[in-house]
DNA sequence: CAGTGGTCTAGACCACTTT
DNA sequence: AAGTGGTCTAGACCACTGA
């Protein structure tokens, strides 16, 4: 734990506790620096983290306040996760069923998206995630075989994500999501418990390792009463 | 402009004109600070921006890459606007037709979401957004008309934000959104040009001024096929 | 004009990767 | 062991705000 990070934990806490109400002037960064017994750079570096989370505001010549919304939405509310459906709901009993798994070759579209050659690999997956029982999202994701090997029936069944991550030790760098709405399929009819007037929600997203590499590309269908996709958009 | 911004678009512009290829190795730190004759704080600094862009990703011990996506989405595909449609899609001839313009009293609900008090005025307004002579979004947006005064049909017709910013002189400070699908309502059916059974995509989304206070709730409504949400996420 | 935050430096030390 | 990026300092100067 660097000191700009511990400086950062105590005021974001100071900041949750009260100590420092919303809408109030937060010491300045000279006092500040004396208190934690630091230089102002490093009590800068903290007060930049903050900023990022959108718990203050810094004007200069003038301080730094506590914005209004620094209680109302928590600070993690801006970073969305790539833990899957497994981390996202852990209170519920997430299950997964395999509608199908095929291994293929990229026609040309997913060629381009996820920057193969006509005859790299891919896994092709339809996955019904099933939510306390209840059927949730159907998931249709194509995966660069080639990147993440060793995918099976009990990977798919747990996590996927988990699997990439903690197995094979590969992280995460970014996505680039579509957000849509679409009639319902007959995929979605047959497996989401829709009806043919029902509306679906579809989340299309690629999804990069750290270094920029496309590793899946996927189609995340919900019936439109069962979902929605939150951001919290800072500055 | 300050140096660390200079020597970030400088790189940024290696980078686009291939200088520094994707997946290559850029020059250290130090022989940049040497090369931009300025201290390797600095650089570091311009390196950070680059950082939040997803052009590069840094390895201690090992140097900094060029990511492969780095010339695909532009580094500005993640900033969600601010701007309106106006701007947005400033190729296109937008119009707006005001469907209904009024001033009432916040139900408990909007008085939550805008922290309000019983008796503070909001606006309530629908408006229809028309792009190249299409009917494109269906708005209907609740303000404080405390916090916004002034807004008239010519500002209405206009760009709201552009009001808020330019004549105004407020600034943004983020929003709150979530994204849906919906069946047609009785409105949409009337002004989107929707069928009964035509799924509609909805964005709700609560706007903040720098300081936190919530000024704006509003929900955009288009047909399923005429739009899509868009977000690039890094890290 | 005093006080705030922002930028920048020159140099030190550390953590890590690669050879 | 050499070289990379990350952290941290002490101090300087600047830009801006508000009384």
């Amino acid at each position: 734990m660097t000191k700009y990070e511990e400086i950062a934990n105590a005021i974001r806490e100071r900041i949750k506790q009260g100590t420092y109400p919303v809408d109030s002037l937060i010491p300045d960064q000279v006092s500040l620096a004396k208190e934690f017994n630091v230089s102002r750079m490093t009590v800068k570096r903290a007060m930049d983290i903050l900023e990022l989370e959108g718990l203050i505001l810094r004007k200069r010549g003038a301080g730094t306040f506590v914005k209004k919304t620094a209680l109302s939405h928590g600070y993690t509310a801006s970073i969305i996760e790539y833990e899957g459906l497994t981390k996202q709901l852990s209170d519920k009993e997430v299950k997964s069923k395999i509608i199908s798994f095929k291994l293929d070759f990229p026609d040309e579209e997913i060629q381009k998206t996820l920057m193969l050659d006509k005859h790299d690999p891919i896994y092709k997956i339809i996955r019904l995630r099933i939510v306390d029982g209840k059927p949730y999202i159907l998931e249709h994701t194509i995966m660069n075989a080639n990147l993440i090997p060793g995918v099976n029936e009990e990977v798919l069944l747990n996590s996927v994500y988990k699997y990439i991550q903690k197995d094979l030790n590969l992280k995460f760098g970014g996505a680039h999501r579509i957000i849509g709405a679409d009639k319902a399929s007959e995929y979605d009819i047959e497996h989401l418990n829709c009806r043919e007037e029902d509306p679906v929600l579809e989340i299309e997203q690629i999804v990069y390792l750290e270094d920029g590499t496309p590793f899946e590309y996927s189609k995340s269908r919900n019936k439109y009463d069962t979902r929605t996709y939150n951001i919290t958009d800072i500055r």
